[in-house]
DNA sequence: TATTGTTATACTCTATAACTATA
DNA sequence: TATAGTTATAGAGTATAACAATA
């Protein structure tokens, strides 16, 4: 096994957690992305979709910020959502710069389907999991998430 | 806390795990790749060069595999490494049709700093943490890496 | 002048299909 | 005929820079 030498100040025993954790990460993300499906939505649009269906309506800005993605990149996921009819874009009240998205009756009545069929494959492989491991990928997924969403 | 209904195996109370590891890994995955730096390498490159590294020569199909990428992925990530003159490639002894990959002293000798310097936003999150976080990600890692290696 | 959002452009990552060369 | 690898092509994902509209 290799042990990637580093000055930091977390255990040395530590130092390739980093490496194998971006490792992992790259990997199940290239997995996920490869899972199809029938579903219309992409990966990208499924995650700002479901998004909107926890938080509600959210100006782009918003929505980008939560994603932790620039602002361009957010413009063409909801151009390709509103085409589908899934979310709709209003002025906001107060604001003409902003507008105010949210998810449709439509987009809402497809969510929980269109991630049913892309999540089939992992669900699958966590299904495959013990309960203990199951219970510490819970715990890990929100510790991932908080660094994913750290503000630099 | 929004829960996905499901009828999986595994305990309802757990559904909306599958959502939260794939937004975090998704979230996850971005940060890494918008961490350019100083390096000359991408994400993914390093994660072959960094293969080849740990596992020796290899034929690109052996590559292939085992980033679980398909062989025409693989041999666009061989062409630019061997560009960068980071890997070598010479023919196979035995089969005609295969070749066999292997980081070069010029590879082996920036592939510690690139990786560093790619990782060096991952390991400043990572040092924020507890050691029993720490703990738990380094499990979740090997668990996650071998769900991702999962042969469907 | 600062902020919000969009348009234009470009690069990375990855796949499938079709092809070549060798076994 | 089967296998290893490459080329061609296309689509997803994302960013930066430049711009328009509004505050």
């Amino acid at each position: 096994m290799l042990t990637i030498v580093s000055n930091k100040e977390h255990d040395v025993a530590d130092s390739s957690l980093t490496s194998r954790l971006r490792l992992a990460t790259v990997r199940l993300n290239r997995r996920l992305r490869a899972q199809r499906s029938s579903s219309s939505v992409t990966l990208t649009q499924l995650s700002a979709l479901f998004c909107l269906y926890k938080c509600g309506p959210l100006t782009p800005g918003e929505l980008a910020a939560k994603e932790v993605v620039q602002p361009p990149s957010m413009t063409r996921v909801i151009a390709a959502l509103e085409e589908l009819g899934y979310v709709s874009r209003r002025p906001h009240p107060s604001d003409g710069r902003q507008a105010i998205v949210e998810i449709t009756e439509e987009g809402s009545a497809h969510i929980l389907a269109d991630i049913s069929a892309r999540e089939a494959w992992l669900d699958k492989r966590l299904a495959e999991l013990s309960d203990v491991d199951r219970e510490l990928l819970s715990r890990a997924a929100e510790i991932i998430d908080r660094m994913a969403s750290h503000q630099d």
